[in-house]
DNA sequence: TGTCCACTGGAAGGGAGGGCTT
DNA sequence: AAGCCCTCCCTTCCAGTGGACA
């Protein structure tokens, strides 16, 4: 035990450089997309000659590269000006994590601070000095400024974009493109007709992947990322043909792929088919497994209230309402209207912890059967690492002596 | 055929908590 | 410190509804 780490880095990796496998990761090159690269290039080529590119609202479910291609084109575009000495800008913008109109442009301005030193804080200032601010910014710094939206189906209200679309018609010296990435078909229908009209100049569509494809993806980073000889023929199609099941997510590929890896790697085997269903397993217990830990105290107690109840199968909205009130009597938290408990409980079918289905029973009202999705052991035992809720998973809800 | 249950989910708004400027 | 501003979480109020039942 002395040398307990030697001992381990001795035994050799399997990896040459695991963050290729990674969906973050950016390729030299990706394949199978280089019609949608072309396509793209030819929307923001305009940039180049001093022209305002159209804006482009970019359609794709997950892992079918919308973002890699974005941002290589991006990068392609940002150099390509450099060296024709035409100032163009790119920025990128996740708007999961960035989702509010304000912090939208502050985070937009807070890309030029480097070259004009100025900082805009977090919160504070309002709205409209923000915007000011940012066109001052961009008029400075002049040329063409490409901002992608990344998710701008997360972004809420649609004064961020509306206020994007009109920038030109204050800007002098500088252009701006918009470029919207979302997975959600039907997004720019519930959008202001103004901002829609402006902003939906191109569109695009990316196909999912098929299983042939994410064969020749697995293949090209599995070459870049993995050593030689290290991996049973039929994992590569393998994983594919789940992932392809799975809408041809590509990212979904790429850690199945990573994932079955460290399994082979930490039992010393070559990787094989049995990793990647170990990993398949994996995968989704630690997602469920990290959402629930994250969730926040109220919601917590709400899926307690599903689990203790769900010995009778689905529960309505009344009734798992009812297990939450007596679990906050007994535990002394403040306990929430029902109100705000349905819209708690359409939160966790969202993160597919639960899933609510709305039914009508007729005569007998209309409500939601909610259920748990994973295994009922599991998530207590997750909710038991929380200290504030562990006294409460063995209690037994009065509802059930109701009903048995 | 109409009634009526047990909700659903939109709208509006309050207030705490973050941060700014002056 | 006071006076703003923005965001998040939550409450209050309420119109709307699918379908079993009388």
């Amino acid at each position: 035990m002395e040398d307990l780490f030697g001992s381990l880095l001795k035994s050799e990796s399997i990896f040459k450089n695991k963050e290729v496998l990674r969906s973050s990761y950016d390729p030299e090159t990706l394949p199978h997309r280089e019609k949608q690269i072309n396509e793209l290039a030819s929307i923001l080529v305009p940039a180049l000659r001093g022209e305002t590119p159209s804006n482009v609202f970019i359609y794709g479910k997950t892992g079918t590269g919308k973002t890699a291609v974005a941002k290589y084109v991006g990068k392609e575009l940002y150099k390509k000006g450099e060296e024709l000495e035409k100032k163009t800008s790119f920025i990128y913008i996740n708007c999961e994590i960035v989702d509010t109109h304000y912090r939208v442009l502050q985070n937009i301005a807070n890309h030029f601070i480097e070259k004009w030193g100025e900082r805009i804080p977090f919160t504070g200032w309002p709205t409209d000095e923000v915007h000011a601010k940012l066109k001052e910014m961009i008029e400075k710094s002049g040329g063409v400024v490409v901002i992608v939206l990344d998710e701008i189906d997360k972004l809420k209200g649609d004064e961020a974009l509306y206020n994007l679309s009109r920038l030109n018609n204050e800007l002098k010296r500088a252009r701006v493109a918009v470029m919207g990435i979302s997975n959600d078909l039907k997004f720019t229908e519930f959008l202001d007709p103004r901002v829609k009209s402006s902003m939906g100049e191109e569109n695009m569509i990316f196909p999912p992947y098929n299983a042939e494809q994410l064969r020749d993806i697995l293949q090209q980073r599995a070459e870049i990322g993995l050593k030689e000889g290290v991996l049973e023929d039929s994992v590569i199609p393998l994983c594919s043909a789940l992932a392809a099941q799975e809408h041809g997510d590509a990212r979904r590929a790429l850690d199945l792929l990573r994932v079955s890896a460290e399994i082979a790697e930490r039992q010393g085997v070559k990787i094989s088919d049995r990793c990647v269903r170990i990993a398949q397993n994996k995968i989704e217990l630690d997602r469920v497994k990290e959402v629930i830990k994250t969730l926040p105290i109220q919601s917590k107690l709400v899926l307690l209230s599903t689990t203790l109840g769900s010995a009778n199968n689905s529960l309505t909205t009344g009734e798992v309402y009812d297990i939450y009130r007596e679990l906050c009597k007994i535990g002394e938290f403040d306990s929430l209207t029902q109100r705000r408990i349905t819209d708690l409980i359409s939160e966790l079918d969202m993160l597919g912890i639960v899933t609510a289905r709305i039914i009508s029973k007729g005569r007998y009202g209309r409500t939601r059967h909610i259920q748990l999705s994973t295994s009922r052991e599991k998530v207590i035992e997750i909710l038991e690492e929380d200290d504030l809720i562990e006294g409460l998973v063995d209690y037994r809800p009065k509802i059930q002596e109701r009903l048995f």
